[in-house]
DNA sequence: TAGAATCGCCAC
DNA sequence: AAACGTGGCGATTCTA
């Protein structure tokens, strides 16, 4: 066993062992220093390492890895760090994570793993050693949900440990090589990292208590494990389908492209029949302002809302419309995502950010799978390997659900008992006429007002929606919140509360600050908006969160994985015959996960079995 | 000439 | 979109 005092290696133990939150920065920098550290690298190593951890019940903990890549790289050390003492077990060296010890500890949800970015060891220990990593507590989410927003915040370990232990850490090691021999530095800075973690627990958890946030933190955590496993899972990809998709829409932009070109030169002279069409890039929304100018058609910006209305009287418009669709298809979902197939398993594994937005919803890229065209085209292309399927569920109107529920509004709360068509329950309501008698017009209405309101949609904006004016989508929004006063009552409140406490929660008590200039009236408006969003967009993420956790323990008997989560909506890859037993377990743990939050409005689950992911 | 900013649009 | 929220991402255009 090699024992190691890192730079004042002559300072003794009992020293050593002072990690105490309240001691000052300068002190804390050098007691870090202090902590020695023991290299495992034999049977009897790990076991005396063991006996040592064994009754702590909080850990810091890290990985050093060939490479970033699980698929393609290996775990070169596991470092695990009580406050008295450190160690580095060199897995090159002893494969200590086949031993049943060390694997339980690390599977024990009571004993606490500190990591920062816990997502990514979590991945390299699940995929390596088939270990299911429990008690996990991420610096890095911690940070996030502290930060509640400020984007200025940043969340590298670095920032982090600089911001609440006021220290410097050096990260000059992070990129070294880990999978040959290794200097007495890299295992120093090694253990290091891990010693690091326990200060900076300290501080982070008495931060979280401030804002009570453990409650949020709790289910964060909970949730890295069913993320990480999701990522691992990736999803199949047909490549021969995507291809022919891709050609297919390659045929259809190019002749869209030239008729277009053609159409958008009328006001430029053509010397002859045989000249190539004019050379206008058609992708340049300056050069297309251009060439509409030429025809005698102004407009301030050439987005699709702008155009829309112009396309019926002028078929180059109605053209461009089209174009841009299929440009807009080809360029972010042609070929481009084939790149991101993996070359050992051939599936797609996207990044999710877990707290990707202020809310607290993720984030998903490289490629983002939250984002595919809901076209049969595209998403039959994601289909289950033979003798599987993909069982797909999704929360029916969560967010509204969401509202009922937190408003108490006693007829929003009865349209979503009585199991009607909700936007056409809405339009009897506002309109107070009975359900068969409602219109198309009025339903439409009654559904834009459904689904915009808790975005603080305005009049101008229904009015643009459903093409009407302003004044009468005034009167439909009036009518609205006549019907639902207790949704108005709740949004006014909530908005409110944001502006004046510039703060928000969601129902895991998630925290959303907002930051604005309160003598700007755009500002203020802005921030309106955002209270009465916020809260509800991200108790609709709490939600789906605890149902990752939920159903990835109950998936554990099967055969079956998680390989995609859009907001309100699971994907599950299962064998075919489980798919049904699958479905009906999506369901209950859906619905179960959305009454940990809201529990006075029925919560309604969509679960379909499919080859592809199709509804 | 690389990176930032802008425009534009896909998902929920 | 003086505007209904949250993101990611590609092509063009601007900037240092």
């Amino acid at each position: 066993m090699r024992e190691f005092l890192t730079i004042s290696g002559a300072l003794n133990r009992v020293q050593a062992t002072g990690l105490r939150a309240k001691a000052t920065s300068t002190a804390k920098a050098n007691e870090l220093s202090e902590t020695p550290f023991t290299l495992i690298s034999s049977r009897q190593d790990a076991e005396s390492a063991l006996r040592a951890i064994s009754g702590a019940s909080i850990l810091g903990a890290d990985t050093e890895t060939t490479g970033l890549d699980p698929m393609r790289s290996r775990v070169r050390l596991l470092q695990i760090a009580t406050p008295e003492h450190a160690f580095v077990f060199d897995l090159f060296a002893y494969p200590a994570l086949d031993d049943a010890p060390l694997r339980e500890l690390l599977a024990n949800p009571e004993v606490t793993k500190i990591f920062h970015n816990a997502k990514f060891d979590l991945k390299m220990l699940l995929y390596h050693f088939k270990l299911e990593v429990r008690g996990v507590f991420d610096t890095l989410l911690a940070s996030q949900l502290i930060a509640a927003g400020r984007s200025e915040d940043r969340h590298s370990l670095a920032a982090v440990v600089e911001r609440y232990l006021n220290q410097a850490v050096d990260k000059s090691m992070q990129v070294s090589d880990w999978s040959g021999q290794l200097s007495e530095l890299q295992y120093e800075y090694a253990a290091k990292d891990a010693v690091l973690m326990l200060p900076l627990r300290e501080a982070i958890s008495e931060r979280l208590a401030q804002l009570r946030l453990e409650a949020a933190a709790q289910l964060e955590m909970d949730c890295v494990l069913p993320i990480a496993a999701m990522e691992l899972a990736g999803m199949g990809i047909d490549v021969k389908c995507w291809r022919e998709l891709v050609t297919n829409l390659e045929r259809a932009h190019d002749a869209l492209s030239i008729e277009l070109r053609r159409e958008l030169s009328s006001g430029i002279p053509q010397l002859s029949l045989f000249d190539e069409p004019p050379t206008i890039n058609v992708d340049s929304p300056a050069q297309v302002i251009e060439a509409l100018a030429r025809m005698g058609i102004k407009v301030e910006g050439t987005r699709s809302w702008q155009l829309e209305p112009l396309a019926k009287e002028h078929t180059a418009i109605a053209r461009l419309l089209e174009y841009r669709s299929v440009q807009k298809l080809l360029s972010s979902y042609g070929l481009a995502i084939l790149d991101h197939i993996h070359p050992v398993t051939g599936r797609i594994h996207a990044d999710f950010q877990q707290i990707g937005a202020t809310g607290g919803r993720m984030a998903c890229s490289k490629p983002n799978l939250q984002q595919v065209p809901n076209t049969p085209e595209y998403r039959s292309c994601f289909r289950a390997p033979a003798g599987r399927k993909l069982v797909i569920a999704d929360y029916s109107q969560i967010e509204l659900r969401i509202l009922a529920d937190w408003s108490q509004d006693t007829a929003l709360v009865k349209a979503l008992f009585s199991g009607e068509d909700l936007h056409c329950v809405t339009a009897s309501q506002m309109f107070g006429i009975p359900l068969d008698q409602v219109t198309k017009a009025q339903r439409a209405a009654a559904k834009q007002l459904n689904y915009g309101i808790m975005y603080g949609l305005g009049a101008p904006g229904l009015a643009a929606r459903i093409d009407c004016t302003p004044e009468e989508a005034e009167g439909l929004i009036r009518k609205y919140f006549a019907a639902y006063s207790g949704v108005a009552a709740f949004l006014r409140e909530s908005a409110d509360r944001a502006v004046k406490q510039r703060e928000s929660r969601t129902r895991s008590g998630r925290l959303i600050t907002f930051s604005f200039d309160g003598g700007d009236r755009a500002q203020v408006a802005a921030t309106q908006r955002l209270g009465k969003n916020a809260p509800i967009q991200g108790s609709s993420a709490d939600i789906i969160k605890r149902a990752l956790v939920l159903i990835h323990d109950a998936l554990k008997p099967f055969d079956t994985r998680i390989i995609n989560c859009i907001h309100d909506e699971i994907v599950i890859e299962s064998a075919e015959a489980q798919a049904a037993e699958i479905a009906a377990l999506l369901d209950h743990k859906m619905v179960a996960a959305a009454r940990e939050f809201i529990s006075s409005v029925p919560v309604t689950v969509d679960a379909l079995i499919s080859d592809a992911w199709l509804k």
